[in-house]
DNA sequence: ATGAAAGCGCTAACAG
DNA sequence: CTGTTAGCGCTTTCAT
């Protein structure tokens, strides 16, 4: 342990000549305390001279409140996505005097693993979890995690026990569409993922309903789906392009599905956004931003929702709010529009 | 805090009929303890009945020792980097006993946003800080780190006086330009970077090296600069590509810069790899893995800082080394091949 | 307006 | 072979 702050605070209270309960007293502003300006002066100038500084894990052992918060995320390392989610619950965290402490975990675990994991953080005495999926799905949380301060974050909770936030699926993939709608398509396509999870079917349902909504028929040949990575993408568009009665706009499950329709539609000889437009999901920025042109797309809202998941955790924790209330249905939050290139009138 | 473990080391002693002593000691196998086989067994026992788990603050608190170790990485959220980072850092104290906690910082901060950063992992009594900058240059640390057990990650410390690791930036570029004389080129390009970075020269000094090693002789003006995103990869190529007697083989500063000569060479009806066979450098996996045909590159090696960092500032922790002898230069880590398709013979 | 002292849960002398 | 006890640095009740 790093004693290079040997000093605490019965140094300063030596040095200032008071008690350590004035010192206490005077560096916490204990609302109902009565002391002098002219001690309070001292006080805190002897502290700022010795370069006193808390010791937190005494504070928190005292106080049973650790102000630290655990996050547990699948898959770090793998995909951009969490850094986004690490980065608005540190800033959140952060910004109310509470710290993070990481825990990798993956999403091909046991649940013994997954509750070691949850039992490493209670002995650090944690005040609170945040459990992070690696994409939006349908979870069981560790058993371990419920009943105490939690929210799952990009997950919904099989049991529904506890709180927990997602992404808009169907209010993102609207968007999307309506962008193509707006800019004058009627022949629209989708390429779609194949697994089985929330986000292929709000986004197709959502794609369906958005197309009915403006008037215009859904053509269930004009949704083709595959592995959502760039070679599924590529393959989907290559059955969806090369048609006799190809559609004029396309909206992609995600950007890097949208990468491989880029190739087909490259190789095909079809110009984007002349020819084709293209609206993608995820707003993955390495691949949206540097395409060419760059794809106009609809932001998974990860920082927010690791904000949201920590202020609310906090807000529980302090008693503010009560979590249990929000377990039933998950929160939902806003994946905005970033327009970017990709998408223009029809041609002719 | 979460003490749904309210259970302590007191509840077990009375439990089993024994002292807390008696406890601590079976609980972390004292080897100087005496106890009967039947007494130890009798303690574990009730510790795992009645879901006993250690407070680790209380323990540290004691022992100064708190078994956490922080990280503070320069903007987490902007490069899947820092994921890596992260990851090789997470994994190796978890098999070491060590959690970390995260502090997020900015790498356009004040020096007393610095300093602050530091300040709060210290009042929170990790036992050594990793510090991560977003990507390899020469940096001052702040003030407060130097003197405690500390490592510096994918930078050099300008005062030279903590350890650290960066990637190997020359071994790394003469792999790849080898990469390119193996399968028999001998006119070989380069597109760098304009930023006065060590990669920058590094890479430039081993592409020239490497080419004089082999016998071949190097062309300045098949080296050409831009910033170094895919825009500016593309302007490069651009310059490269068009003149008359245009390389068949090319290193790019990075894997961003080499999707914008994809583009470029796409533009310019140059095939990959037949006619042009190009080598990156970040394996940065959205854009390396998915590009057609996909990118052969040079490894950056965060997870193995991460790692090697994180595995020598424990040992430095736990007195098995001492970090001051490593100081004076920055230990280098190794950048690894990753073949992929964009490099073949040259034509005819 | 300020101070003494107990105690958070644990470890480690030291004492039997 | 096992138990008593002091104390890590802090907050907070209670006294003065």
């Amino acid at each position: 342990m790093l004693n290079n702050k040997t000093v605490g605070i019965r140094d300063v209270a030596a040095a200032a000549g008071v008690s350590v309960t004035t010192v206490s007293h005077v560096l916490n502003d204990v609302s109902y305390a009565r002391i002098s300006a002219e001690t309070r002066d001292k006080v805190r100038e002897t502290a700022a001279r010795l370069g006193y500084g808390p010791n937190r894990l005494a504070r928190a052992l005292r106080t049973q409140r650790s102000g630290m918060i655990g996050f547990i995320s699948e898959e770090i390392a793998t995909t951009p996505h969490a850094g986004r989610l690490i980065l608005g619950s540190e800033v959140t965290a952060k910004a109310r005097g509470y710290n993070i402490m990481i825990i990798n975990s993956t999403s091909t675990g046991s649940p013994e693993s997954r509750e070691n994991d949850v039992a490493a953080l209670l002995e650090r005495q944690v005040d609170g979890i945040l459990y992070a999926t690696m994409y939006h799905r349908r979870f069981t949380i560790p058993r371990n995690l419920s009943g105490i301060p939690a929210v799952l974050v990009d997950s919904e909770d099989i049991g529904g026990s506890i709180a927990s936030v997602v992404p808009d699926e169907e209010g993102g993939a609207r968007t999307a569409v309506q962008v193509l709608i707006d800019a004058g398509h009627t022949r629209i396509g989708m390429i779609n993922n194949t697994d089985d999870v929330p986000a292929t079917h709000a986004r197709l349902r959502a794609f369906e309903e958005t197309l009915t909504d403006a008037g215009l028929t859904f053509h269930p040949e004009l949704v083709q789906s595959e592995h959502s990575e760039v070679p599924g993408g590529y393959t989907a568009a290559m059955r969806l392009l090369a048609g006799p009665h190809r559609p004029t706009g396309v909206f992609c499950y995600n950007d890097r599905m949208a990468m491989g329709l880029y190739r087909a539609a490259n190789q095909l000889g079809i110009r984007i956004p002349q020819d084709l437009s293209v609206v993608g999901f995820d707003n993955q920025e390495l691949i949206a931003e540097n395409l060419y042109p760059a794809l106009t797309t609809v932001a998974l809202p990860h920082y927010e929702m690791g904000a949201w998941a920590t202020q609310h955790l906090i807000d529980a924790i302090e008693g503010k709010i009560e979590l249990a209330e929000s377990a039933g249905q998950p929160t939902v939050v806003d994946c905005p529009l970033v327009a970017r290139d990709s998408v223009a009138a029809p041609a002719g």
